[in-house]
DNA sequence: GAGCGCTCTTGAACGGCAATCAAGATCGGT
DNA sequence: ACCGATCTTGATTGCCGTTCAAGAGCGCTC
């Protein structure tokens, strides 16, 4: 094994980094985490980076693989629960990335690479939810809409600062829209 | 009249340079015009700028009340529209915008300034919306919840590049909540 | 109309940023 | 021991928002 010995260690230093990378895009964000500062935090010198990614949206985009794999992972714990705590559950996930998903919606616009993760988040995500809506029984016309209308209204309650009653008030008219037939 | 006719020079250049601004922000968005290339479109040496704001978030914020002014002045001409027309009316006002309207969301999260500005447009839109639906017949049960989901979703609406059918079948979706009663 | 002070403009510079370059260190295979 | 690919680094580039110090322009007062 001649360049996979090379190879492998080769991962294991860009797993580090990301490491690195993932903790200080949730901690301070992506904007105000520049590449001389990241490759401080992960003790190499400041252009070392660019020998494991093409550039900074680079970086960003293997973060944000890394954190949906794991999250889909984490997501088969609470697949069997009921519809309603599944959304609270997504709600939170994503709370907990707001930095991240500002930084997505900002830096969509930008890159032509983040904006295609962007739309494949967005083709998972939807094609989960709207599962899990035909199953609780919302009829088949104007499925697509309606989520459509859940996936936006959960992106506002991420970027828009809600107190945690208004959160629910909102969850709760949106879930009625379910639960009820048309 | 001494400081008077300075003071009236001074608004007229300020307002020459926010025409340039709201141009290029618009047309090329507000990353991509750097403060030094909005000097030169409107003749003057990069650093002037600063002698009529205070840095390039305050030339937004102009920017912003200006194209905000103009538009609650035009908005007068369909307040007395049936209510399906002002929605697609709003939406297409905001579409042209697109671009001032992810800088927004973009800047709140860095500019207090800028924050505060996009919570008093909230204010004032959701106010407004809010009166349109009690008039439509809403119940005042989780009227709030229903404003929040209608403004969450036409911001959906903005910032993810849907299809026009797409967008008339959620706007539809949308609009059967408030037509039939609860 | 000379002098003064406020308003306004400007060229030059600063610090920070992402990204690049060229030179050198490291290390596996021969 | 040597070679070539892999990896690292200090120095540099170019752009950005912003600041500074110096100097115009202009109205007012004596």
């Amino acid at each position: 094994m001649p360049a996979n010995k090379r190879h492998q260690d080769r991962e294991e230093k860009r797993a580090e980094l990301l490491v690195e990378a993932r903790r200080l895009f949730i901690e301070h964000g992506y904007e105000n985490t520049s590449m001389a500062s990241l490759a401080k935090a992960a003790g190499v010198a400041g252009n070392t980076i660019y020998w494991y990614f093409a550039d900074k949206d680079d970086v960003l985009l293997a973060v944000l693989d890394d954190v949906l794999t794991e999250a889909l992972g984490d997501y088969e714990r609470v697949a069997t629960a009921p519809l309603e705590d599944q959304v609270v559950w997504v709600v939170r996930q994503l709370q907990q990335m707001q930095r991240l998903v500002n930084t997505v919606h900002a830096r969509a616009a930008h890159s032509p690479a983040i904006d295609e993760w962007h739309t494949g988040f967005h083709a998972i995500a939807e094609g989960m939810f709207r599962e899990a809506l035909a199953q609780a029984g919302v009829d088949h016309a104007g499925l697509d809409a309606e989520v459509k209308i859940g996936v936006f209204t959960v992106e506002g309650l991420l970027t828009h600062g809600l107190s945690q009653e208004e959160q629910q008030a909102i969850c709760r008219r949106l879930a009625e829209q379910w639960t009820r037939p048309t």
